[in-house]
RNA sequence: GCCGGUAUCGUCUAGGGGUCAGGACACGUGGUUCUCAGCCAUGUAACCGGGGUUCGAAUCCCCGUACCGGUACCA
């Protein structure tokens, strides 16, 4: 929605680091952060890796900016320094909620004396600072999606803004990253919305304009909890290892919490930045249904191209065996043509190797050993095909094209009598050895230039036609 | 507990003082196709509860309930 807003308005998408939690924030992370933003198509214009003249762009590296501007508030005595331990705070929030208290700083070192504190620093104890929060006040802000939202400061403790240890602490940083990079919209998820009157009292203590706010809901999993790691992939980049498609989850994602108004749902990033509207942004949480990102998916499976839908099905493909790393350019070739004749009847591209399955396998005994299929193949209308079928194969060059399938189905339906239904399910038997499974046109080309295809290509054998069809034959006289 | 936010089909949502409350996903049924896809047709399904204002409330107001968030020297 950030990038959304900065396209629809013209404006600068910056990607700023907020590593001031030395436990959480490692060059992992952010790289995992980088990757999800550019997979998605959400590049940004400034920041990290991109430069700009309001640098640096990661809090870690902004320090002696912080620090500078802390010894004003303290200075002009908006904030003060604060000696209480960890222990001693968690004892009183401890007791504050047993006695069915709200749980807030009870303000023990705001009337310090200069003196003491110099004394205690000059000691070596540790302080935090604290912001100088004045008591029953209103603070209030135009939410850009919720309207205007109030919080009584005196609900609100002093919250510290630098830690003992020198680090600033999320809340007072990007009021001055903010500030100082003349952030004009803040939108963020709705768990901030009560970090914002302490924010905006940072603002206040420095004399500075706040920025315009946008706070939007959380989305939940099916079981209407917050999305976490039992409701499978969380983050973008289970999304992609899944194999959907970045335009499809982009696309996915703007719906769930806007609405172009008219209906329209499916919308490409490029559309969505000139339609995106903040103010018609839903207010409530929405729960992520995966039935909808995978119809999503397959629009967008439909118009990819070929090339492209090849590359990303490839390593479901190695990962099924059927493939090796890499495949030779025939094998490419083969693979651009069929892959996107599957795409388009899948959910995501981990759902390929599925697909195709008939292609890579094949066992005319197993098929046989089925029932259903057993009762198909031994009426003689279709044993009639089954025969003739054979028998064209024997002398026929290799299926390789859509037409040179067609023409001899056409010769095996005349020869045995048979057309339509029975005839192409009694190929697909012979061929597949199930009774459904994709469109012969494409499946018998595709397995036929398949078999073509030596080991080092990178492929896995794949019997030809004539083969199956003798084996099946075989099998099928070994019933009778 | 306290503070804040939110509430229309199962899900995403449109609408908004008078509508047959619309669409999409999912699901059901029928049709089409050599296909579990697609396409066509069709069906089931919703305004959280209670008060108030009003000729009339799903829509405005209040209360309640439920859910989400916050209540950190996390972000």
């Amino acid at each position: 929605f950030n990038w959304l807003v900065a396209r629809r308005h013209g404006g600068t998408f910056i990607l700023r680091v907020e590593d001031t939690d030395r436990e959480r924030s490692t060059a992992v992370s952010e790289e995992a952060i980088k990757d999800d933003l550019r997979w998605l198509g959400l590049a940004w214009d400034e920041g990290i890796d991109a430069g700009g003249d309001v640098g640096p762009y990661r809090q870690s590296e902004r320090l002696s900016l912080y620090a500078a501007h802390t010894d004003q508030l303290l200075r002009a005595g908006h904030a003060y320094r604060c000696f209480c331990t960890p222990e001693m705070l968690e004892a009183g929030r401890q007791a504050a909620l047993a006695a069915a208290r709200p749980p807030k700083y009870p303000g023990t070192c705001r009337g310090l004396l200069p003196l003491d504190v110099e004394q205690r620093l000059a000691a070596g104890e540790r302080a935090a600072v604290r912001l100088r929060v004045p008591a029953d006040r209103t603070v209030s802000f135009d939410d850009l999606v919720r309207g205007t939202v109030s919080f009584h400061t005196d609900v609100i403790g002093d919250p510290v803004i630098v830690r003992a240890d020198g680090i600033p602490a999320y809340n007072y940083a990007v009021v001055i990253d903010d500030a100082l990079m003349r952030i004009t919209h803040v939108v963020r998820g709705e768990d901030h919305i009560s970090n914002t009157p302490r924010q905006l009292l940072v603002y206040e203590a420095f004399g500075w304009t706040p920025p315009a706010f946008a706070h939007l809901s959380l989305v939940l999993g099916p079981d209407h909890a917050p999305l976490s790691k039992r409701h499978g992939a969380t983050s973008v980049a289970e999304f992609r290892a899944k194999g959907y498609l970045p335009e499809a989850l982009a696309n996915y994602l703007a719906l769930l919490g806007w609405s172009p108004g008219d209906g329209d749902e499916v919308l490409p990033l490029s559309t969505l930045a000139e339609r995106f509207d903040l103010g018609a942004v839903g207010h409530s949480a929405g729960v992520f249904d995966e039935a909808k990102l995978a119809w999503v998916n397959r629009h967008y499976l439909k118009t990819a191209a070929p090339g492209r839908l090849a590359d990303l099905a490839r390593p479901y493909l190695v990962q099924a065996g059927w493939l090796d790393g890499a495949p030779s350019l025939p094998v490419s070739a083969w693979l651009s043509a069929v892959v996107p004749a599957v795409a388009s009847s899948v959910d995501k591209l981990s759902d390929v190797p599925d697909r195709l399955m008939q292609v890579f396998t094949y066992d005319a005994r197993a098929a046989l050993a089925q029932e259903h299929i057993r009762a198909e193949a031994i009426q003689p209308e279709a044993r009639a095909v089954v025969r003739a079928w054979s028998r064209a194969l024997a002398d026929a060059p290799r299926l390789n094209d859509r037409q040179a399938f067609r023409d001899l189905a056409k010769r095996v339906g005349a020869e045995a009598g048979a057309k339509g239904k029975l005839l192409f399910h009694t190929i697909r038997l012979v061929c597949t050895g199930a009774a459904d499974g994709l469109e012969l046109d494409v499946l018998v080309p595709a397995i036929e230039q398949a078999s073509a295809f030596t080991p080092a290509d990178g492929i896995a054998r794949v019997p030809g036609c004539r083969e199956r069809a003798e084996e099946f034959v075989a099998a099928l006289e070994g019933l009778s």
